[in-house]
RNA sequence: UCCUCGAUAGCUCAAUCGGCAGAGCGAGCGGCUGUUAACCGCUAGGUUCCAGGUUCGAGACCUGGUCGAGGAGCCA
């Protein structure tokens, strides 16, 4: 009996008789040979059939399997730098092959382009082709790298709840729902605040899942419901959360150039961009990124660009703006200290300028822009009350959010990562929909 | 909400000035012992998004609508 192993695993086996499950991912005759494509879910793999090593009829079974039949292969395997697959370099001669089930003739998915409306449609079937299969798997160890490095750096996963009684921060237009006899609920779009609760409890906290915005945003960076990392940090300034920001960047891409190198090299990652995001990154303030964009703004000749690039003192970035502050560096690039007027309530003030917040957003390189923004938090309890009163939110909403200014209140900070653009920019994928699973668009919920 | 672009075979697209609805892939059959999204031959496959209009004649032009994409704003 061959002993059953996932392709991922293929480079151990060489020589060895080995049976794999999986299914029929392409299939090519060659009139008295036959490649099969396998895919197991851990990998791709070429398993060759020659007519004389079978039975005729089982054969004949066999060039006439269609894409996607659930397969029982077994049979040795080989190196041989021909055979494609991911890893690919190893291919498996076919012994033996049983049909768990021969798939419809009518599967939609072509190995070839899709147009975007159809492919989305399919999402379910699509999940199951190379690239897509690679970018989630990369989303799978950027997920898991993100726990591993804050669970070892003294954070615990606290949940925060997904039903939310008000708006978090405040503008943002929230996803509705009845609750019982208590009126409206709302899906959260951020989990901050109750981390700022749980702070007070265990110090190093972070809240993992879904947050949803029912902003009718409509760019290649958006979903509706999106996932999103927020670790907060008790005793913790705006330096000392770049740290954090740097340390786990850094480890969710060193983690995944280890264990995804077969992923980035299908999706023809160029993985030197990668291996710089290391170590500390560039830091500019919102000042100095404001003469640097209004120069450029005033330099640029091309009329639809320079509207697209314009700027002054005071405005948040565009997209445009975010794409230019990146290509200053070949790392991740931390932008701090940004006008309070278009940011959070919550953001603690600088001394000194209360114009400007302790705020910082880290922009990923090669024109990706923000995939993490955050602030030190005002700690104050007058101070939190009259920005509450000021943005016109109502207090009693906030009650328990400002008693915890008034039980040991300290100086505190966390940022928020949205996982689907970390994966994005380390796939260098186009769009974020495809880095993850299900996505779900202002004009789209189906699959 | 605004701007731009698009919709033709299962998929990706072509169709010149308004004049017979086309190709590649996919599917079926046949051929080939090293294919890499194989290749070669044959076969099947169409409500040209919808509703009107102009015209001898509309996939193409006009009006209205539907759906989608990219971008802006907003944001992670």
């Amino acid at each position: 009996m061959a002993e059953q192993i996932s392709v991922s695993q293929i480079s151990k086996y060489i020589g060895q008789e080995v049976t794999i499950k999986g299914w029929v991912y392409n299939r090519t005759d060659k009139g008295k040979l036959c490649f099969l494509l396998v895919r197991d879910g851990s990998g791709f793999i070429q398993c060759v059939a020659f007519k004389g090593d079978l039975q005729p009829e089982t054969f004949d079974l066999l060039t006439h399997l269609p894409q996607e039949s659930a397969v029982i292969v077994t049979g040795a395997v080989r190196e041989d730098k021909r055979a494609p697959g991911i890893p690919g370099g190893y291919e498996l001669g076919v012994k033996q092959i049983e049909i768990v089930q021969e798939a419809g003739l009518d599967y939609p998915m072509s190995l070839k382009d899709h147009g975007p409306d159809f492919a989305l449609d399919h999402r379910h079937l699509w999940i199951r082709m190379q690239s897509q299969w690679a970018i989630l798997r990369v989303r799978a160890v950027v997920m898991a790298a993100t726990r591993a490095w804050l669970d070892s750096n003294g954070f615990f996963e606290m949940s925060a709840p997904i039903l939310t009684p008000a708006a978090a921060e405040g503008t943002t237009t929230l996803f509705e729902t009845e609750y019982f006899d208590e009126g409206k609920a709302y899906l959260a779009q951020t989990g901050q605040l109750y981390n700022e609760a749980n702070i007070f409890a265990f110090g190093k906290v972070y809240c993992f899942g879904p947050t949803f915005r029912a902003e009718k945003s409509k760019t290649r960076r958006h979903l509706t419901e999106f996932w999103m990392l927020e670790p907060e940090i008790a005793f913790c300034d705006l330096g000392g959360l770049m740290e954090v920001e740097e340390g786990l960047i850094t480890h969710i891409a060193q983690t995944v150039l280890r264990d995804c190198a077969a992923e980035l090299k299908f999706l023809g990652r160029d993985v030197s961009k990668l291996e710089n995001v290391t170590g500390a990154f560039p830091r500019m303030s919102y000042d100095d990124a404001a003469k640097y964009l209004i120069d450029l703004y005033e330099k640029e000749t091309d009329s639809e660009r320079k509207e697209l690039l314009k700027f002054e003192w005071g405005m948040d970035f565009g997209a445009p703006h975010e794409a230019e502050l990146t290509k200053l560096h070949d790392k991740p690039l931390f932008v701090y200290g940004y006008p309070s007027a278009v940011k959070a309530f919550y953001m603690e003030p600088w001394p000194g300028r209360p114009e400007v917040c302790k705020s910082v957003d880290l922009l990923a390189p090669e024109g990706y822009g923000e995939i993490c923004g955050g602030s030190e938090r005002i700690s104050d309890h007058d101070a939190l009350l009259a920005r509450i009163h000021k943005e016109g939110l109502p207090e009693e909403a906030f009650k328990w959010y400002l008693e915890l200014r008034k039980y040991g209140s300290v100086p505190h900070s966390g940022f928020g990562m949205g996982v689907e653009r970390v994966v994005a920019w380390i796939c260098g994928i186009e769009h974020i929909r495809e880095a993850i699973p299900f996505p779900r668009t202002i004009k789209r919920v189906y699959p």
